[in-house]
DNA sequence: CTTGCGTATCTTTTT
DNA sequence: GATACGCAAG
């Protein structure tokens, strides 16, 4: 029932199309909206915060609403001040993680912190972790710490306290004794008043399950609440979800059960398939207008998600008035080599003819995958960006430049001690370790103060004891700066009177300088803070690498990192059984996991604007060796009349002998699975063949000496002028014609 | 404490 | 094939 029904209609409703506007105005009770690649998800999110606030329904700080990356935070923020056009200061506006972290700081005595604990990252909880074992006896070699650590994080992803696990879910690690393990694990954490990521949401959920009257007190200030990417919540999210949406039920949740593909880290898609069961009288509203896609992108994703099963049920249609575009191309190849020649030639071709390269993507399923495209490009001069490599905060220096900071603000931040006392070199290795500990743990204090005892008890070598009383005082003077200076000058004097500065200056290695820089830049981002606690707690929970992303670059990412974006054209390399969908997947997985793949293809196709490339190579080199490879089974689900099947030239004209049946539609003993292997062996559309092909002015490659002008023919010898090569006259075969 | 060698492993990743 | 890690020797 609109609210506003009587009254002139605000404009930003009537950008809508009718089922997004349903979708912003259904404002009472519980609403789940499925929202297609593609259909203004974010818009209808924004727009119904704005129509919240605009009608009156509530103030801006009594909306929680909720996203998974601090990106999707971020745009969020940017497009509701956009629209209610007033400051959002005081908006309950974030990542899962950063709003509980800000709601625990609030009631951290209530699971035995104080308000200023610290978040640890994973580096720091994989050390904890260790010592806690290792004070245990665990052989570490039997029951390696990852294998913990993982166990751990599913049980505080499933909102499992370790007096909640049960000893069924007790036998598998270390003959039963995960359990022991995790609680003191999470005792050391207490002790060090320390909370990891997943402590943030298991402490929170077990605050507002044990104290009914904090719990009312959110609900009090919560009157709506909002969540992006549902399908991506795991056990802890939606208890938390539940527990704050108990009180008004106004709970408006967005997201695409197709387009789940974390389960690997906790996900779990049956919550939003249940939501109308958790939900009573929920309103579903279903978001199915596609107005990023040509109707052959939208016709093949749509054609291959029919495939799975236990799906909330969406029709992707077309929602641009110029929908009509090319097919999907399939492109068979040879080998991995030649699938990245033939996507580097497609860029180059689009790049002359205009495209601009920052709306072409090449999306991969593995990581191992971009090297491959990233040596081509390199040859090719073409321009690129890897999103997804390591990230500004997870760089050896600024790690360590973090470490340093929080033993500033918090001295009895053991793990950021220990991660710096040796770090430039000092002399205090193992052996002065142990006896720190030794004495912090005889104390019960930390092993920051522990340090200063060992430094005055004498029981440490003159040279070692010396360093450390020169660290310990520098910490007491660089503290004493710090409320007179301020922190961006602390920060500076600390990473100079430590030496840490100067341990990059004497490095030799080639990545050194860009080191000193990274520094001076996080010198810089810490002026953007008021106090050091503040910027701690950003970089802790904020991860961002915005480096080397201007200009006109073509996007080089994982599958998994293109969720959310978009670009005129599409290349999805490696459609190969094994590697897409990837075997593991299957192992573990089996057919759910087959179903995730699934999804991620139907996520990498619905990237697409204007233009999808599929490619698979039959022959592939992995960890060292060459493997063949037959395509992918996800290539057969394409429905045929809106793909275009092609092969490549090199392969049609040279290689036919070699070929793996299943591109010659021959009967295949490499299919290892019982399906129609014949759906999937297309002709290749060879060129007309030309024996002595070349002719003087073609434009030909070579894979060793790159692009060349042929200058003369002699039977299967031609001899060619190469652009970034000595001219040479080398073998008609080994030579390929570029159009 | 650092260095070198042998061995095991090799999907996806945010907070 | 490359890297990362653990262990033993220097």
């Amino acid at each position: 029932m609109p609210v506003s029904a009587a009254a002139p209609q605000p404009d930003y409703l009537t950008r809508l199309n009718p089922e997004q506007r349903e979708a912003v105005e259904a404002l009472d009770g519980p609403l789940l909206v499925l929202a297609g690649a593609g259909t203004g998800k974010t818009r209808v999110l924004t727009t119904r915060f704005a129509h919240l606030i605009m009608t009156q329904r509530a103030f801006p700080g009594q909306v929680l609403s909720v996203t998974f990356t601090n990106k999707a935070a971020r745009e969020m923020r940017e497009r509701v001040a956009a629209i209610i056009q007033r400051p959002v200061e005081g908006l309950w506006l974030g990542t899962f993680h950063a709003l509980c972290a800000r709601m625990l700081r609030r009631h951290a005595e209530l699971v035995g912190l104080t308000s200023a604990f610290t978040i640890l990252d994973t580096d720091d909880q994989m050390r904890l972790l260790k010592q806690v074992m290792d004070a245990a006896g665990i052989d570490a070699k039997r029951w390696p710490a990852p294998g913990l650590m993982a166990q751990v994080q599913r049980w505080k992803d499933r909102g499992i306290t370790p007096a909640r696990v049960t000893p069924a879910e007790d036998t598998d690690y270390a003959g039963g004794r995960a359990r022991a393990l995790y609680a003191a694990y999470q005792e050391r954490l207490k002790d060090l008043n320390c909370a990891d990521f997943g402590d943030l949401m298991l402490h929170m959920v077990e605050i507002l399950r044990d104290h009914p009257e904090v719990l009312a007190d959110w609900h009090r200030r919560f009157r709506y609440i909002l969540v992006d990417e549902y399908q991506d919540t795991n056990l802890v999210q939606y208890l938390w979800l539940r527990l704050l949406a108990q009180g008004h039920r106004n709970i408006c949740c967005v997201g695409d059960d197709d387009q789940s593909i974390y389960s690997w880290r906790g996900a779990e898609i049956e919550n939003i398939l249940r939501f109308e069961k958790d939900f009573p009288n929920a309103k579903v509203v279903r978001l199915e207008s596609n107005y990023r896609s040509t109707r052959p992108i939208l016709a093949a994703a749509s054609g291959l998600i029919a495939h799975n099963s236990g799906r909330l049920g969406k029709t992707l249609r077309a929602g641009r008035n110029d929908a009509d575009g090319e097919k999907v191309r399939v492109v068979a190849l040879w080998d991995s080599e030649e699938e990245a020649r033939m996507v580097g030639e497609r860029i180059e071709a689009a790049q002359r003819s205009g495209h601009p390269l920052a709306e072409i993507a090449i999306l991969v399923r593995a990581g191992f995958q971009t090297r491959a495209f990233e040596e081509r490009l390199i040859t090719l001069g073409v321009p690129y960006r890897v999103v997804g490599g390591l990230k500004f905060y997870e760089r050896a220096e600024i790690r360590d430049a973090m470490a340093y900071l929080r033993v500033l603000a918090q001295p009895s931040d053991d793990l950021a001690f220990e991660r710096i006392v040796n770090t430039p070199k000092r002399g205090l290795g193992d052996t002065a370790l142990r006896k720190m500990h030794e004495i912090a743990r005889a104390e019960r204090i930390p092993l920051a103060l522990a340090a200063g005892k060992l430094v005055q008890g004498g029981g440490l070598a003159g040279k070692a004891r010396m360093a450390l009383s020169e660290l310990l005082h520098g910490f007491a003077r660089w503290r004493e700066q710090l409320g007179r200076e301020g922190h961006v000058v602390t920060a500076a004097t600390l990473l100079d009177e430590s030496g840490y500065t100067e341990m990059w200056k004497q490095d030799k290695s080639p990545e050194a300088p860009g080191r000193l820089e990274n520094l001076k830049e996080f010198v810089r981002a810490l002026g953007e803070f008021e106090s050091l606690n503040g910027f701690l707690e950003h970089v802790a929970l904020v991860m961002e690498n915005d480096e080397n992303s201007q200009g006109d670059r073509l996007s080089l990412m994982t599958l998994h990192a293109a969720k959310g974006l978009e670009f005129d054209m599409v290349f999805l390399p490696g459609w190969e059984e094994g590697l897409f969908p990837h075997s593991r997947a299957m192992e573990e997985g089996g057919e759910k996991g087959l179903e995730e793949e699934r999804r991620l293809a139907y996520v990498g196709l619905t990237r697409a604007r204007k233009q999808a490339i599929v490619s698979c190579a039959a022959n592939r080199r992995m960890y060292g060796n060459w493997s063949s490879s037959i395509p992918s089974r996800f290539l057969d689900e394409l429905p045929i009349e809106h793909i275009q099947r092609e092969g490549s030239a090199g392969m049609a004209r040279n290689r036919v002998v070699d070929m793996p049946s299943v591109f010659t539609g021959a009967s295949g003993l490499t299919a290892r699975k019982p399906r129609s292997i014949e759906s999937a062996a297309w002709e290749v559309q060879a060129r007309p063949a030309r024996s002595s092909a070349l002719r003087v002015g073609d434009r030909v490659f070579h894979q060793k000496f790159g692009y060349g002008r042929v200058t003369g023919v002699e039977e299967n010898r031609v001899d060619v002028a190469f652009e970034k090569s000595d001219p040479k006259r080398v073998l008609d075969s080994f030579l390929e014609l570029v159009s």
